[in-house]
DNA sequence: ATATTGTGCATACACAACATACACAGTTAT
DNA sequence: ATAACTGTGTATGTTGTGTATGCACAATAT
């Protein structure tokens, strides 16, 4: 498991594990039927609650990203390329309508935020 | 006060206010030395506490954006067109850091960025 | 059986939001 | 002058929500 949390964050724990998480599920780092690792195991790895595991996981079930099976484990669910892809942009532009009405309530063009983009990325 | 608060948001109402308000400076919406409403009276046209737009106001305040006098009222800090424009551009620039690094964990390169907000600003 | 896995419950703590009462500054009446 | 009134921000105490925790329970695999 590659994740890296922050407790300095002011984003919760549990939301940035599901966050990496997810996003590796869908740029295809994780492959369909992966097993994550058992919760507490995760736990131990990442110094935190098992419940705080168990939350991000349960949001990433609730997402469709992966399916649980009591006893046994958890599973990157099963789905095509295409429905991947469809995913991550949903994901994606989702969060981007957010940032740009933040963008736009300064008064930013779109070429102001290109300008200023390219500066950072 | 032109401002609009959602109770369904994921965002806190003082925050909310804070976005707003501090956009609305920096755009140079309201000028240098204007009077802010009394938080009773914003209170009241928002319908919600005293307190919340308080905590607001207090932010606008630890920011350098406005001055609070006991007694008389809150008004917008006098800063220089130059200053106020870095100012903005700062506080644009830290929510983009945040961002960018969203759309890089997907993987995304700034063209993907670019053609995506393309389509939806 | 026993070990491994996920689940449910009760709790501690932090924070957002609220109603109410308080303290300070300016203005007006005496 | 100074007391009283009005307008302003401030402080206190309470309630509800959400994050994070530990420990005990249920289901599965070998």
């Amino acid at each position: 498991m590659n994740v890296a949390i922050s407790s300095t964050s002011e984003k919760p724990i549990y939301q940035q594990l599901f966050e990496q998480i997810s996003a590796q599920i869908l740029k295809g780092e994780l492959e369909s039927g992966y097993s994550l690792p058992p919760i507490r195991q995760a736990a131990l790895e990442l110094r935190v609650s098992v419940i705080t595991v168990k939350k991000a996981w349960e949001e990433l079930e609730r997402s469709g990203l992966i399916n649980t099976v009591t006893g046994k484990g958890c599973f990157v669910a099963e789905f095509s390329p295409e429905e991947m892809l469809q995913l991550r942009n949903e994901t994606i532009l989702k969060q981007m309508e957010i940032d740009t009405s933040y963008y736009k309530s300064f008064g930013l063009t779109i070429e102001d935020v290109f300008e200023l983009m390219k500066k950072i990325y």
